[in-house]
DNA sequence: CCGGTTCTTGAATGCCATGCAAGAGCAGCC
DNA sequence: GGCTGCTCTTGCATGGCATTCAAGAACCGG
């Protein structure tokens, strides 16, 4: 019945989008790159991009779910590490993104499938930094706060300008929670 | 040489149109609402508005200016309170703008204007609240810390939905840095 | 009442996300 | 090999919106 070329095909040139698209969206901004734009950068007309995606939201949950991935698999390799050199690496290694971090609050209260990712993304945030927190030694009955501050902060570090010693002496104060 | 009707009439329009503006901005969000649907609620139409401003993003900083202001009144008519307290109100008074913060920090990156009343705001912020917590005792040296935390902290609630109690527990876990 | 200045406005202009209808290319089936 | 039904792809609209422009009103000092 279906009369699908490869299988593969529609997977690859999917992907091809979502490459074009992330690189624009981290380096220009989600507000400032035009669908006709990421549609050159990946080869194909404005109107294919929507043979693959419902709308411009929708490019940036997939573009978010595959940055994300790609951060977890990173963090993966990294391989064990005390926990303030753990939450320094978030830092360093998130901070090019922080044109997506600033976009996806912007649109989570307009845009339906933008909130649904956020709620996911908070979720599995919370569940990593709730069990870094434990294993640094932070009262059971203090973690849920403390991984909103950790959170918050890390957001807010991606999200503002700052220097390397700045990030060291936060996420030391950062300790003192435990 | 000036042929100004009333010397106040420039001021009063413009404020008008700022009242509007600040209405929909907070309630709406500054992308869903279109110049002309301000212009509409000041009782003048879209080009006017580029008579009293250069362009929208101006508009969102007179706004920005004049929300800032009056939740500064509003903080000094308060008078003196417990720190603790003093970052609980904060966080309760400034819910509603979360459209507002959510907005500054997505325009930052491509609007000069909005990107310079940013700036202005966290001098402003990290000097109020560091002068509360040098006098809720915190460390001089950890001074700079535990303000960047606070403000990435009350930023971080004002852009996420939470519940009363969870305000009030982070806020706690936030006094474990003095 | 005149000339210059401040406002105001309706009608462009141009960018952009998205919708639409008409094709291509391909897989099975005869 | 030609027909048929898919999956894609595209050029051309459409409509929303910020911003600009040229042409007035209203008003001041003289």
């Amino acid at each position: 019945m279906p009369a699908n070329r490869r299988p593969q095909d529609r997977q690859e040139k999917r992907a091809e989008i979502v490459d074009a698209a992330e690189q624009l969206f981290v380096d220009v901004g989600f507000e400032d790159t035009p669908m006709a734009r990421i549609a050159a950068a990946a080869g194909v007309t404005t109107t294919t991009i929507y043979w693959y995606f419902d709308d411009k939201d929708a490019l940036l949950v997939a573009v978010l779910d595959q940055v994300l991935a790609s951060a977890l698999r990173e963090h993966a390799a990294a391989g064990e590490q005390p926990w303030d050199e753990q939450l320094l690496w978030v830092i360093t290694r998130l901070r090019r993104l922080h044109r997506l971090v600033s976009v996806v609050h912007a649109r989570v209260s307009s845009s339906p499938v933008v909130n649904d990712w956020h709620d996911r993304f908070h979720a599995l945030a919370d569940i990593n930094l709730a069990e870094g927190f434990r294993a640094a030694g932070v009262r059971e009955q203090d973690l849920p706060a403390a991984t909103r501050i950790a959170v918050f902060v890390i957001e807010g570090l991606l999200t503002h300008t700052h220097d390397e010693q700045t990030a060291r002496d936060i996420v030391r104060l950062l300790g003192a929670l435990t």
